[in-house]
RNA sequence: AUCGAGUUGGAGUAGUCAGGUUAUCUCGUCGGGCUCAUAACCCGGAGACCGGUGGUUCAAAUCCACCACUCGAUACCA
């Protein structure tokens, strides 16, 4: 039997999931898995939370509880809202039985996926491909005594060599140049200016990507015309920089601990990256060891003695490309090469693990226009568009509008226009003409009248259309193509209405016996079978309106051990169920969403600024200590190196000016502050920003989302005035 | 600003890596038909200088160069 891993890349457990992720991750899984189940193969699905790392830490800090608290909570209201989706992650062992497969979405707080990557870790590390190396890292003592180690990124100072201020730990953006970030002159910590900072020496392990290099660039070269443009790119980009050993501890305390017994190892853990993408493997062998045999994971993850391998899809956003076709096949190939004690290979033994069959990365859906983003409020989540929508219309709508080759938009009316005019209108009337028509015919109870009609007259040629089209869905899915495979599949449904418009049912449906009337209703029967076999051949898309159908059809077999390709059987028996048929899907109503998702987005509002009165409060000394004046706009230029940045010139005085950069480009056209009188911070330290100094800050409110109102005086002040 | 991706009828989209007869499909629109069906369904028509300019070629949406715009990552900010 030909076994396939459905991997799906692990959310990050700080918050609910939105519809970028569904449409990048979560729905191209499981539409994968629930076709591959029906092409009869064996299949597992493998994903979870991911749990550890800094964001999650710092969301705990912020709502004062225990990471785990977090975590649990998110990892609970995601498996949920996965599952109201559709998604197949109940079934932990597959319908058909065990040897079928399953799904497991797990964590990564889970002790065995602990263990097992601590295991990982010494395999890989006994073979010489973690390497120790000490680094000099930025440590932060603040007033209470307590350290933490910064990562370059949260620390600036002034360049070693052209001396501007600003610039970051190990680059600085004045003179482009790049030093050691021991050289900083009057570090500081980003998070905590006010902090003790000062140089330490850290131990950490290093995994030795280098050696992977010539492997990896073989295995991108074998992938070129399996991989997407999007994916080729990435990779390439990633492989043409030279890889470099990637560090794979941290100094914190949310993670996964060492396996090492050293002291000087216990207060670091297992780098997330390293960490979260091996969760794939873990995943296997806990559903193994949970639901199968604790060596079923095999199965799925190596080459067989026959030289066959199983096929691993891996799906995730386009920001996930290098960790999926650059880090975890080099991780793989060191685990191989570690236990085989061969040099590291892209040419899989027997026995090994086998490497990725495609990585089908997805480009990002967009909301309105503009990306979701979770701090500025601009998202649709999934648990809150689950309680008031049916599943399958998201599912049809992100499926037919999935991001395959590029971005692509989330819109409401959009949503809405697609549901009616598609689904509905095409795909559920055919199934309701089809219902409606059969259930007028007269027919003595528990028999479906079509029976007697069945196979009377001639479709061969629809037949053949109609398994065109399923070949071609069968191609796109192979591909991944799930644009194409659902569009094949609803042009079957128009089809039939096709079909129903030219054999004109109604006419005959309870006249006298002819041979008009044999065959028009033997076509409506025809049509019959045609509703079966888009239960079974739309069920990977939509697989709620799919156990609907078949109920309606009257059909008591179990519909998942239909295969794929034999939907379509046109003389299999027909069944019946005679309670009044019902309409799939309702029809959307664009004023009633949009007015509805207005209110949602204003108790989101409401709620996030209770939150943010909470803040802690400061010393009127500190207020004072923060000098604020008035003064003019006399000059206004574009920055010569930045986007959003205006440099203005600002009369703070009788005869004095300073310069300022401003973000305000893009927001104000220069003529609307040209001659304004604004409020700007004078006591704020001199800083270049990408190359000109700033001598403060002009004061502007700021609604988050985007817009943005400079303050300006009520009446007319002289130059220099304070502000308090 | 740097790096990466994209730009195809009113909207969305296929085709671009492997150049070649009338440039795909869905929605919308217009005309006709049907009346079983959720104002639905069926048939037909109109509508595209394939972002711009230049080049390579017998031949360019497709290859090359430059430019414009959009999106993303990074930087900058309020």
């Amino acid at each position: 039997m030909e076994h396939v891993a459905i991997f799906m890349a692990w959310p990050y457990a700080n918050g609910p999931l939105h519809l970028g992720h569904v449409a990048g991750n979560c729905l191209p899984a499981d539409i994968q898995y629930r076709y591959e189940r029906s092409r009869g193969r064996s299949v597992i699905m493998c994903s979870g939370s991911d749990e550890h790392g800094t964001p999650i830490t710092v969301t705990a800090e912020q709502e004062n509880v225990n990471p785990q608290e977090i975590v649990d909570r998110y990892h609970e209201i995601n498996n949920k809202a996965l599952i109201d989706l559709g998604c197949s992650w109940e079934d932990n062992i597959d319908r058909r039985g065990i040897e079928y497969g399953g799904a497991l979405y797990n964590r990564t707080t889970d002790p065995r996926h602990k263990e097992l990557v601590r295991e990982f870790f010494m395999e890989l590390h006994d073979s010489g491909y973690l390497k120790q190396q000490t680094m000099q890292q930025y440590c932060s003592i603040s007033s209470d005594g307590k350290t933490k180690f910064l990562p370059d990124r949260y620390v600036e100072g002034e360049c070693p060599v052209c001396n501007a201020d600003g610039a970051r730990g190990d680059q600085c953006d004045e003179c482009g140049s790049t030093y050691e970030s021991s050289d900083l002159i009057n570090p500081r910590s980003k998070m905590d200016p006010d902090a003790k900072i000062e140089i330490r020496d850290t131990e950490h392990f290093f995994f030795q990507l280098n050696k992977f290099q010539d492997q990896l660039e073989i295995h991108s070269l074998s992938k070129q015309k399996i991989w997407k443009p999007n994916v080729k790119a990435m990779t390439k980009n990633w492989l043409n920089m030279g890889l470099r050993p990637r560090a794979v501890t941290r100094d914190m305390d949310w993670g996964i601990g060492l396996p090492l017994s050293d002291k000087e190892w216990s207060t670091k853990r297992i780098y997330v990256w390293f960490e979260a993408v091996q969760g794939y493997l873990t995943c296997s062998r806990i559903w193994s060891e949970k639901f199968a045999n604790a060596d079923d994971w095999k199965k799925w993850w190596t080459k067989n003695s026959d030289g066959t391998e199983p096929k691993h899809i891996y799906f995730m956003g386009k920001d996930n490309i290098p960790f999926h076709t650059v880090i975890w096949p080099a991780i793989i190939m060191g685990l191989n090469s570690a236990r085989s004690g061969t040099k590291p290979t892209s040419d899989i033994a027997i026995g090994d693990l086998v490497l990725e069959s495609n990585v089908p990365a997805m480009e990002y859906l967009m909301l309105q226009g503009g990306q979701f983003s979770k701090s500025r409020k601009h998202a649709v989540w999934l648990p809150s568009f689950l309680e008031n929508h049916d599943p399958d219309t998201l599912r049809y709508f992100l499926s037919i509008n999935m991001p395959e080759g590029h971005d692509t938009d989330f819109r409401w009316e959009e949503y809405v226009d697609k549901v009616n005019n598609e689904l509905i209108s095409t795909y559920g009337n055919f199934i309701h003409r089809v219902m409606t028509l059969t259930h007028r015919i007269e027919s003595p109870d528990g028999i479906n009248p079509l029976a007697k009609y069945l196979n009377l007259g001639n479709h061969d040629e629809a037949e053949l259309k109609i398994s065109k089209f399923v070949n071609d869905a069968i191609d796109s899915m192979e591909k991944q193509r799930f644009k194409e495979a659902l569009r094949s599949i609803m042009n079957i449904s128009q089809f039939g209405n096709g079909l129903i418009q030219h054999s004109e049912p109604w006419k005959y449906i309870n006249s006298e016996e002819s041979t008009e009337k044999n065959e028009s209703l033997s076509t409506l029967a025809f049509c019959w079978q045609v509703c079966k076999g888009l239960a079974v051949t739309l069920r990977p898309f939509l697989p709620f309106q799919s156990d609907r159908l078949w109920n309606m059809l009257g059909e008591k077999s179990e519909i998942d051990n239909l295969l794929y390709e034999d939907a379509f059987n046109f003389t299999s028996d027909i069944h019946w169920n005679s309670s009044k048929p019902m309409p799939l899907f309702a029809r959307l109503d664009i004023e009633n969403i949009l007015e509805r998702e207005k209110s949602i987005a204003g108790q989101d509002e409401e709620k996030i600024e209770l939150k943010e009165q909470e803040v802690k409060y400061i010393d009127f000394e500190d207020f004072m200590k923060v000098e604020m004046k008035t003064g003019k706009v006399i000059a206004i230029d574009d920055h010569p190196n930045a986007d959003k940045l205006y440099v203005v010139t600002i009369e703070d005085g009788p005869d004095s000016t300073r310069t300022v950069c401003a973000g305000l480009k893009g927001i104000y056209e220069k003529e609307q502050l040209l001659g304004k009188q604004v409020v700007f911070v004078a006591n704020l330290k001199p800083r270049k920003l990408r190359g000109i100094m700033s001598e403060g800050m002009i004061l502007a409110a700021d609604d988050g989302d985007g817009k943005v109102s400079v303050l300006t005086l009520d009446s007319e002040m002289p130059n220099g005035s304070q502000v308090r």
